[in-house]
DNA sequence: GCCGTTTTCGGCCCGACTGTTTTCAGTCG
């Protein structure tokens, strides 16, 4: 769901009543307005129709927001602020949000700036850091502020996120690297990448060795690294040469099936996780699961299990969720009661059902695509150049999509176990209508319809346009659904619930794009679509040989909105597929 | 402040690293 500056606000809002309540000593309300404020973020724009539907009562059934919580926020619809919120902000009229952004620097510490210093922003960070008034603070030192130096440059240079798809290699490049190093037994990324997140923060990895020290010299001394937060005798956390931070925690190797848990997370899905652990009187960390010596105590007793995950989840009664839901909402419900989906295994798909070439804006020819998708092992192939609405690419015109048809014809004949299917990525106009003529569509063994241009028509309009295509009895499938492009185009806007309801009457397939920079369907919209039971298909978008390994990418985004195998079209064999397409 | 297989009161995840006042608080993941 998309975020609006106010569903941002109160994400914030939240994080800052968190912020002043650990500043105060407050004890337990930190942690439970920020699990508010995870929720608002989890949220996004959902909360204010949450609010307009019901009020209080309806807010108080989201997860973190009890009377409290849900007062607030109706305060915040009502009137346009929130009264204790304002009375805090005077009284430590302090910019907690953007200073806590520094690594090191906490609530606590963030109170002690302003009590003997009168710093409330990062300007007067600076000033302060400049003119060493910092280590002058009671309990400070030379180097508290000298690591809150570092902290603040780091946090000026830090690159924001990173797509998965980039980050992915350079993480395997430092596992073959770790790995290498003499003693280490395994090593293995986890935290977002093992739960092949969208976007990555910062890379987690672990290794396992007898000897830690070791293992911990090697990895900060490699290539990637830039420069160094902290080493200690088992982790050790660095900047990368890119900018991204990287973690490296060593374990014995008895305890990798603990620490693989522990390290993958999300945070979210291990607090709930050792809070159940703890109510069936076991206590979980990294080093395994524990039997409480005695009920209600906290004593740590005998070491239950840690060699495997899946042992770990097995003793506490559940199916072992895969990496890519553990994100601490429903999945730890459906693994108590033994209804986690199938997931599409990575693997599965076995054509790519969107491929550019050198007719419109790809870079290699028909034959060309064909034997890269070969050689990755795919079957078939459907070729979608664009169409002439598309002028800046050359975009094809009806006559030359039949033309275009004749030479796939030719090289079907000349290929041995592959097929190249006749498609289109054909533009949606404005009005919802299509670039080329139905007579042309209806020659096509693959229509996907996608839109280029127009993208900031309002909700109402953007979705009367889609839902005209999708009523087009020649479509088989929306291209890249919500045209966002990360980091550069935000999605276009639209009622999706009425075009996934659609799409399921008129038999069309939405598509996961898994181009890293598109990665669109989304998780949370492909796990509706597959709940509504419409189909989905996983291409790559390629305009390039190398583009259509991207096909796990796609699998993954998959993975992440629940879905099975017989969700995704494309993993048919190709005879299957096209029965399947005849029969609209 | 939130929440319920410990259920409307009494709990709230767990462990490593850093710096400093040397016994532990603060921060992070």
């Amino acid at each position: 769901m998309a975020k609006t500056r106010t569903a941002q606000e109160l994400e914030k809002i939240f994080l800052e009543f968190a912020y002043y309540n650990d500043m105060k000593g407050v004890a337990f309300k930190p942690r439970a307005y920020e699990l508010a404020s995870e929720s608002m973020a989890a949220l996004g724009d959902e909360i204010k129709e949450t609010w307009s539907r019901g009020g209080i009562k309806e807010l108080k059934k989201l997860p973190g927001v009890g009377q409290s919580t849900a007062e607030k926020i109706d305060e915040y619809f009502r009137t346009g602020k929130i009264k204790e919120y304002a009375a805090l902000k005077k009284e430590f009229p302090v910019d907690m949000w953007g200073l806590s952004r520094i690594e090191g620097l906490g609530p606590k510490h963030i109170r002690d700036l302003y009590k003997y210093l009168k710093v409330k922003n990062l300007t007067d960070l600076k000033k302060a850091l400049k003119a060493h008034k910092v280590q002058k603070i009671p309990l400070w030192g030379e180097k508290s502020e000298e690591k809150l130096l570092r902290g603040l440059g780091l946090m000026e240079q830090a690159a924001g996120r990173k797509l998965l798809g980039y980050v992915l290699p350079l993480a395997d490049e430092i596992v073959t690297q770790i790995s290498k190093v003499k003693g280490v037994k395994r090593c293995t990324y986890a935290g977002s990448i093992r739960r092949k997140q969208e976007t990555i923060g910062d890379i987690d990895l672990f290794a396992t060795a007898a000897n830690s020290e070791h293992v911990m010299d090697a990895f900060v001394n490699l290539p990637q690294v830039a420069s160094m937060h902290e080493k200690g005798k088992t982790r050790a956390s660095v900047r990368l040469n890119n900018g991204m931070d990287c973690d490296l925690r060593v374990v014995p190797d008895e305890v990798f099936g603990a620490t693989l848990q522990y390290f993958t997370g999300d945070k979210r899905h291990n607090v709930l996780l050792r809070q159940y652990a703890l109510s069936k009187g076991y206590t979980l960390s990294e080093y395994g699961l524990f039997k409480l010596t005695k009920k209600g105590t906290r004593k740590r007793g005998k070491l239950v299990v840690c060699k495997t995950e899946e042992e770990i989840y097995k003793h506490l009664g559940m199916d072992t969720p895969p990496p890519e839901l553990r994100v601490g909402e429903d999945e730890l419900e459906a693994a108590k009661k033994h209804a986690l989906p199938n997931l599409i295994p990575y693997g599965s798909v076995k054509g790519d059902m969107q491929v550019q070439t050198d007719w419109t804006d790809g870079n290699t020819s028909i034959e060309g695509m064909a034997k890269a998708a070969k050689e990755l092992g795919l079957s078939y192939m459907a070729v979608t150049d664009h169409t002439k609405a598309l002028a800046f690419v050359g975009g094809l015109k009806d006559a030359d999509v039949i033309k275009q048809g004749k030479e796939i014809d030719k090289l079907n004949k000349k290929l041995r176990g592959f097929r190249i299917l006749k498609g289109t990525e054909c533009d949606i106009l404005k009005d919802g209508s299509l670039d080329l003529k139905n007579e042309t569509l209806a020659k096509l063994e693959w229509v996907g319809v996608s839109i280029h241009s127009s993208f900031r028509l309002s909700r109402a309009d953007q979705t009367r346009r889609l839902l005209r295509a999708i009523e087009n009895p020649n479509v088989d499938c929306i291209m890249h659904p919500m045209c966002r492009i990360i980091g550069k185009r935000e999605p276009i806007d639209y009622d999706m619930d009425e075009i996934i309801a659609s799409a399921k009457k008129h038999r069309v397939a939405l598509e996961i794009d898994a181009f890293p920079d598109r990665s669109d369907l989304r998780d949370i919209h492909v796990r509706a679509a597959v709940r509504a039971g419409v189909k989905l298909v996983i291409s790559t978008d390629a305009h390039h040989p190398a583009h259509m390994s991207f096909i796990p990418l796609g699998e993954a985004i998959a993975r992440r909105g629940w879905a099975s195998k017989s969700d995704i079209l494309n993993t048919k064999p190709v005879g299957e597929l096209l029965s399947y397409l005849a029969k609209k």
